[in-house]
DNA sequence: TCCTTTCATCGACGGATGTCGATATACTTG
DNA sequence: CAAGTATATCGACATCCGTCGATGAAAGGA
């Protein structure tokens, strides 16, 4: 059962956030709050071509093939990674966009005019 | 034991993410990876003066005041959160640097080259 | 076909987490 | 000091979640 993408992009800190898309978005958020899960992402971004196969990350992440197959599908569920198959290789890359949506849910009603001005 | 405000701002998808770093990181967006901890940081935000009571907010949520209690205190630990106490009450408010520090951990290497232009 | 490699799924275990009722603490008022 | 209100902490419970070994499934090569 593919978890649908959550219907993202709640505005979370402009509009009253319903229970339903709260929901959602805490699922998106979940995915990504692991530590496995993040150095994932983070090292298959880092990759030249921006992808990775699953051989290519068991070892630099420390955890079992099974755990990281897990992480993998959770992120994927979550629609922040795509997955392709090319012969024996599963390879992975990540979603910009779905990426960026959950950027965009933090975006805060007065964008900080604080100390750092870099606009 | 209040739990230490991550370093943040690791880089995530620009950097390899060491295992401290993703730790932190992932502690920072377990505090966000809650439907009812979203709501709460929705709520808040959406008050006139940026800032709510506790006892604006345990009816809205729809759970027990020990609950929200325990939420409020995840958040203010994760740093998201201040407190200021006035009289019997207690005043919550966001921190937008760390929201907004946040954010800028989900940037991706590619940032839409559109029209923002970061140095 | 048989074997090897690569990855996903299964089953189980231990620990973390959300929830609430009861209770403690802090502040105000009388 | 006593009583009332607002919030935090405690203790307990059920559920969820990360982890791994064992096993299954898919693809390629001899």
């Amino acid at each position: 059962m593919i978890a649908k993408a959550p219907s993202c992009c709640a505005p979370l800190l402009r509009k009253r956030l319903g229970r339903n898309d709260a929901e959602a978005l805490a699922t998106a958020f979940k995915a990504i709050a692991d530590p496995g899960r993040l150095r994932l992402l983070s090292f298959i971004a880092g990759q030249p071509g921006g992808e990775a196969c699953v051989c290519n990350l068991v070892a630099p992440l420390g955890l079992a093939q099974p755990t990281v197959s897990h992480h993998l599908k959770v992120l994927t569920d979550a629609g922040l990674l795509a997955r392709e198959r090319r012969g024996t290789w599963m390879f992975y890359r990540l979603v910009p966009e779905r990426v960026e949506a959950l950027r965009q849910v933090l975006l805060l009603p007065s964008a900080k005019p604080a100390a750092k001005r870099l606009a």
